[in-house]
Formats: structure tokens, sequence, C-alpha cells
DNA sequence: GCGTAACCTGTTTTT
DNA sequence: CAGGTTACGC
């Protein structure tokens, strides 16, 4: 047999080694789903000797993309890199990318984020003096998204008495006409959005026949992940792409579908058995990941939902420890809590950082735990919130960028054209936009003919930048996507402006800048990008979210994110922050009950994310706007079998148990105790503690034993001689420190407190 | 058109 | 609390 199938048991052999014909898996967490996912792929390429070029692999985030190719890599090397693996946009967007014309956009189109939509909505509401209280730009692109993901297009919206009758009663009459200017400002812009791509790749293989064929005989063999999140326009178009060979093997968990508010129906997958009667079933039911107490847990939660496949998931692990339960008075306290209960076990279980996971349901909420761990110097990482790209000084650059790309991206226009100031505000840009949709010309033509529509000082600046991006555009067709950015950065002025800036914030602005072009000189070079254009580096970040981005992994740190981003992922100890009625489930998901149990399916990934023990902690005063409110505790704790939780009704107290820890566990019980008063305040402030600081441990020390309580450390002294010195120290963070140091650290911090 | 200060208002998750 | 918007004076 074949190596790689020896680590599998039979449900998983059957999943990889029958590739031909459609397959659905329906795995439960943590059965291996991805791993099936990953051997079919190379049983396709080793044992079937199928031409990667035929296997097209899609997933939901480019995270899950990377750590599958990376993973096939490791077993077949080089060849991985032909196969077409990514997400369904991304792959959707290189596909469009070639076919632009056909739809009648450039192919260098403009990908707008949900940022650029809401604005161009906002615009479009302002223009049709509409109320903008009524037609908040998240609540209508909510809908049009909706629609589109429906494969419903503007045309057919309008036209349709349901979608009326039904803005109608929202009192959102003109829904529809916003629905069709969006529409086509977008295709003036020469933009799509999110959702475009998605709907214009399904319009695309609908009108031109040929273009479908040659990607259904392309795409022999397709492997769909995280199959329960497909929304009805991936469905579609993943039907026809499948439609002649259909080998289509799908992966999914109904239990984790928790993207419904994207448009994901879960009806997909009862579709997909109806629309391929032959189609393979095979179930991974064992849970190779967590403990029993867990893993029974999790069943009891997710067996309050009606809607469900049956589905029996258990597991031969160990029955390990209950869930336990973190009570706080408040959310800081809450955060403090749950830092040291981390600490605690790190110290007393000698784990790593990276052991730990705090999730948490929505990305305000990282506040008070990031407060706690930075005070207690336990190096953490956020994965989402603000991403790297969604900084304004980066989205300054690349609007530059998509603008000198695409000369009529509206969205980037609007950025940029008064940046840094060139005297031409809102009302001149408005005007220029009226004069485009009157003579029905695209933006850029009424810009370079500007002193027809506006008057003296304006329109010289305007031409002034006109000539500027010209210039630019030459440049982008002989020099590189590196050397093009760099010289837009500082010829534009923008990179002059930030540097003039010598604040603290301005100062890492004009470092992220640098980063950004670091970034791109980086796609340049990278071998396996063959097109070095600028156009296509914008494609490629416009659909990198900060999930993707890459953090030093050098360093261990605990895990920061919502539960919606730790899907996939797996972890020694998870910490669910916010248990909360008013919170989780969230009040906005309760309208109906269809929506209560996603939010029940969101708690199942939660739980299901760790190995050996899940923490839920909540708190009974919470601040919310700036003003506290008070919190009574989710319930979803009280549907938890009670068997498989903690009984613990008193506050949660963190402890180091002393047998195993010595001195410096007494001195975590004693500051936690608040006994610290003979201890006498130094003289210096929190900042005179760099992260590098090892104050008594310097050159010519070291600790030989590094093991948590007691160590010898060796000392050379000014003679040369050696002399050992037995001493208490202790693990804090990443450093191991003495416990005389500590004890100043810890002090400092509690005088900083108190100052606040 | 620009800069500043006072004012207002909102609760979610992500490609 | 935080970001976006309005009002006002230059």
């Amino acid at each position: 047999m074949t190596a790689y199938l020896k680590n599998l048991n039979e449900a998983q052999r059957e999943g990889v080694i029958n590739v031909e014909g459609p397959c659905m898996i329906i795995a439960g967490a943590g059965a291996g789903k991805t791993r099936v996912l990953t051997y079919r792929i190379v049983h396709l390429l080793k044992e079937k000797e199928i031409d990667p070029f035929h296997i097209l692999a899609l997933t939901f985030t480019n995270k899950a993309a990377n750590e599958m190719r990376s993973r096939i890599e490791k077993v077949v090397g080089q060849e991985a890199r032909n196969i077409w693996l990514g997400t369904f946009h991304s792959i959707f967007a290189r596909i469009l990318r070639t076919e632009a014309d056909k739809l009648g956009y450039p192919p260098n189109f403009s990908i707008y984020d949900s940022n650029d939509s809401k604005s161009l909505i906002k615009a479009i509401v302002k223009e049709m003096n509409l109320d903008d209280k009524i037609y908040k730009p998240s609540v209508v692109l909510a809908r049009i998204s909706g629609a589109k993901n429906r494969l419903v297009s503007a045309h057919e919206y309008v036209n349709n008495p349901i979608y009326q009758a039904d803005d109608e009663s929202a009192r959102k009459p003109e829904m529809g006409t916003i629905f069709m200017k969006y529409v086509e400002r977008c295709f003036k812009a020469g933009a799509m959005d999110f959702d475009d791509l998605l709907f214009n790749t399904y319009k695309l293989f609908n009108q031109h026949v040929d273009v479908l064929y040659k990607y259904q005989e392309r795409f022999k063999y397709i492997l769909i992940d995280e199959f329960q999140d497909t929304n009805v326009a991936q469905y579609a178009i993943l039907k026809d792409l499948a439609a002649i060979h259909k080998n289509v093997c799908v992966v999914g968990d109904d239990a984790q579908s928790i993207y419904a508010f994207r448009g994901a129906d879960i009806r997909n997958i009862l579709n997909f058995e109806k629309h391929y009667p032959n189609l393979q079933i095979i179930k991974l039911e064992q849970n190779y990941r967590s403990t029993k107490n867990i893993v029974n847990a999790a069943n009891t939660i997710i067996n309050h939902n009606k809607a469900q496949f049956k589905k029996a998931v258990w597991t031969s692990n160990e029955a390990g420890e209950l869930i336990e339960l973190i009570r706080a008075t408040n959310d800081l306290e809450e955060g403090k809590l749950v830092a040291s209960s981390i600490f605690e076990n790190k110290v007393n279980h000698h784990l790593s950082n990276n052991d730990f996971v705090v999730l948490y349901r929505t990305n305000s909420q990282s506040r008070t735990i990031e407060e706690a761990l930075r005070k207690m110097d336990i190096p953490y990482r956020i994965v989402g919130g603000m991403s790297f790209y969604q900084r304004k000084e980066i989205k300054d650059i690349l609007a530059y960028l998509r603008f000198v790309v695409n000369h009529n991206d509206e969205e980037a226009l609007k950025r940029i054209i008064n940046l840094p100031k060139r005297g031409i505000g809102p009302t001149s840009v408005d005007k220029m936009v009226v004069a485009a949709f009157e003579h029905d010309i695209p933006i850029w033509e009424v810009m370079c003919n500007v002193e027809k529509f506006l008057s003296g000082s304006i329109a010289n600046a305007v031409d002034e930048f006109v000539h500027m991006v010209k210039s630019f555009a030459v440049d982008l067709q002989q020099k590189d996507a590196y050397e093009v950015a760099t010289h837009i950065a500082r010829r534009s002025g923008l990179l002059k402006e930030l540097h003039e800036d010598k604040t603290i914030e301005g100062l890492s602005r004009y470092e992220n800048v640098q980063e950004l072009l670091n970034g791109i000189k980086q796609f340049v070079v990278n071998t396996d990008n063959k097109d070095k254009s600028l156009g296509a580096f914008l494609q490629e970040i416009a659909l990198v979210t900060s999930m993707d981005e890459a953090s030093d992994e050098a360093t261990e740190k605990i895990t920061l994110m919502t539960i919606h981003a730790t899907k996939g992922l797996e972890f020694e100890y998870v910490y669910i922050m916010g248990m909360e009625e008013d919170l989780f489930p969230s009040p906005l998901m309760l309208n109906s009950r269809a929506d209560l149990e996603e939010e029940r399916r969101l708690f199942y990934v939660a739980v299901t994310r760790a190995k050996r023990k899940v923490f839920c902690s909540y708190a009974l005063n919470r601040y919310r706007f700036g003003r506290p409110k008070n919190c009574k505790p989710s319930r979803f704790i009280e549907e938890i079998d009670p068997a498989y939780l903690h009984s613990n009704e008193k506050y949660h107290r963190s402890t180091v148990s002393q047998k195993n820890t010595g001195h410096a566990a007494q001195l975590v019980n004693d500051v936690q105790k608040k006994q610290y008063k003979n201890l006498k305040p130094i003289n210096k402030t929190l900042s005179d503690f760099q992260p590098t600081d090892t104050t008594h441990l310097k050159e010519g020390m070291k600790v030989e034993h590094p093991k948590f309580g007691v160590g010898t450390v060796t000392k050379l002294d000014t003679s040369g001689t050696e002399k050992k010195a037995k001493v208490d120290f202790i693990n804090f963070g990443e450093k191991t420190l003495l416990l005389s140091f500590v004890k100043l650290r810890v002090l400092d911090a509690l005088r900083e407190e108190r100052k606040t």
C-alpha cells in the first residue's frame, strides 16, 4: 500500500481513493477532512497520474488554500504548483481576467472591497436625494449582495414583484433603482465587487458556451472544501464546471455552517444528493482531535439544533478535563482572569503560547484581553480586525496604483484626486461625475477635457493631475510593478507628506508604506508569479484579507481571533470570552429560529477547536459605548449537559499549584491576593523595561536547567573564575526571568494600575 | 476649499 | 469609546 494511505482509517481511505464520479464527504469536527482532501489530490497526481493542470481545488480562505498547497507540496514536490488551487474568489478573478472582454470589462478591472461598494452606494443615495438614514449603505449593500449571491441580476430584481413588495413594506421602494445604478456605475468604472466575481463568472459561463466548455475540459477533477458554506452562485458555477466529467468531490460539515449571513445555503448539501443520483456519500465520524468530554459536550450543544443531518461524532481519546466557567464582575476583570488562567496553565503544563487561543464573537472584544496580556508581558497575535491593507496610508497608495491601472476606477479617484491637497474639493469631483453621466462618457474623458466643464484654477489643478497619471501610465508599459509603485509613491507626493510627519503614528505610517513597497518587490522577485505587472499584483492583494497576512512564526504567541476566523484550526486550550446573552448569541441574529441555530453552530465550532480543554468566560457587567451594562450568562452555557461542566459557582480564582512551582508560584498567588504591601516601590517606570530586557541575565550568565521553579546560574566574575548560584526563576511570557526581576515588574504594573 | 471643534450615533461575523 | 458629520471662521 502506498505510504500515505497507511495513516488513514477506512472511511478516510475510501474518500481518498474513489476519485471517479461525484462524491460527498460529510465530516465531523476534527475528523481529518483536510487530510482526506489533500491525500485525494496526492492520489490523483501520484497514482492516477493526472496532470495537475486538470485539477481544481477550491477553498474559502487563502489560509486554507496555502495550507493545502504546502501539505501537497510536501508529498509530491514542485508539481503541486500547477494545481488550480485557491479561493472561489481568487480562482474566478483569474478566469475573469483572461475572459474579461467577453463581458465588456477591461482585463485589468478593479476589484471593489466592501468599503468601496459602500462609498459608491452612499454617493448614489446622495445623488438621488434619498435619506441616507433609511438607505444605509451597509443595508443596501447587504440587499444587493444577497440578490447577486442568489444569481438575481439588477434587471431581474426590479422586474420581480416579490422583491418590489418586500422593499415597499420595508419602506425602501428605491432599492431596485439603487441596485440598477450601482451595477451600472461599477461597470462604467471597470470594477467588480466581491459578489460580481461569482455572479460574472456564472454569467460568463452561461453566455459563452465555448468558454464554459474550455474550463469544463480543463478541470477534469474538482474538489471543494467547506462545502456547507457555498452559496447559490458558487453551487451553480460548480455544477456547470462539473457537468461533463462529473468528478466532483465536496467536503463539508453541516454542523459547522456559519456563513448563512453571507448567502451560504445549507440546502446545497441536499440538492447535491438530488442532482447526482449515483453520489457516493462518505461519513467521517471519528474525532481525532479532542478529548471525550469535549466531543460529548459539543454533541449536546449541537443537538439543540433541529436542522441537522444524522451524524454521530465520537472519539477514542481519553476523557480529559471538563469545560470550565470563568465568571468575572466586569469585562476588564474577565480579561485579567483569562490572561492569568492562560499563564497558570502554561506554567503548570509546560506549554507553548502557541497552544492557546482566545475566541470572541466580535472583533471589538479583543481589547480587554489584549490589555491584560500586555500587562503580563505575554506575547499575542491578533488574527483579523484591522488589516494591513485597510490602513489609510496603504489604501491611499493602493488607490493611486489602482487608478493608474484603471483610469475609470471612480472610488480610487475619489480617494486620491485631492491627496495631497491640490485644491480639488468634493464639489468639483461631483461636477465631473455629473458631467460624465450627462454626456455618457467615462469620467477619465471628462478629466482629460476638464476645461470644458470646470473653471480656471481648478481646471488647471485637474489638468496637472491628469498629466501626472498619464506619465505614470507610460511607466506601466516599460517597468515592473515595483519600479512603477516606488515612482508613484515618490512623485505623487504621498511619501514626502508622510515623511514630514514626525509623530510616532506618522513614522509608523511611513514604515507601513515602505513595507508595502517591499511586498511589491517580493511579488516581482517571486518566480512563481509569471505576470509581474502592477495589475496582477493588485488583483492578488484585493482578495487578501487580514486573516491571511503573514505574521512572524518565530516567536510563540497566544492567538486572539473571532470564532469565524478559527474554522479549520485547532489548539490545546481554547478560551471563549463574552459568553453572555446580548453578545453571544448576538441579538441581531435572534430574529428567527434559524439564525439562533447558526449562532449555536458557531459555539459548536468554537468548542470543537480544543484538543484538551475549553474555558468559557463571561462578565456580569460590560462596557458598551462607554456605558456599563448588566449582563447575564449566555443561554448556550445552560445548554451544555452539566455532566461535562466543571461545577464551579464561585468566582474563578487563578492559582498556581505550589508543589510544582516553588517561589515564583507563590509570588503569583501573593499578587493575586494583593499581599504585596511589604515590597517597597522602586524608582523605575514600566518603560524602563524593554521587551528584550533580561536585566539579571546578562552576558556570561546562562540558566542551566530551563525548568520552571529553581535553576542554576553560571556566572563569570571579574577575575574570570566561574561561580554557580542557585536562583528562583519564572517563565514570564517568553522570557525566563529571575524572580527578583519579576517582583519589580509586577509591582510596577500594580502601581501603574492604581494611578489610572 | 481648508481646518478645527463640537456633535452625533451606532451594536456581527467575511470573501 | 470612536469614527463620521456638521457648523463655522478663515
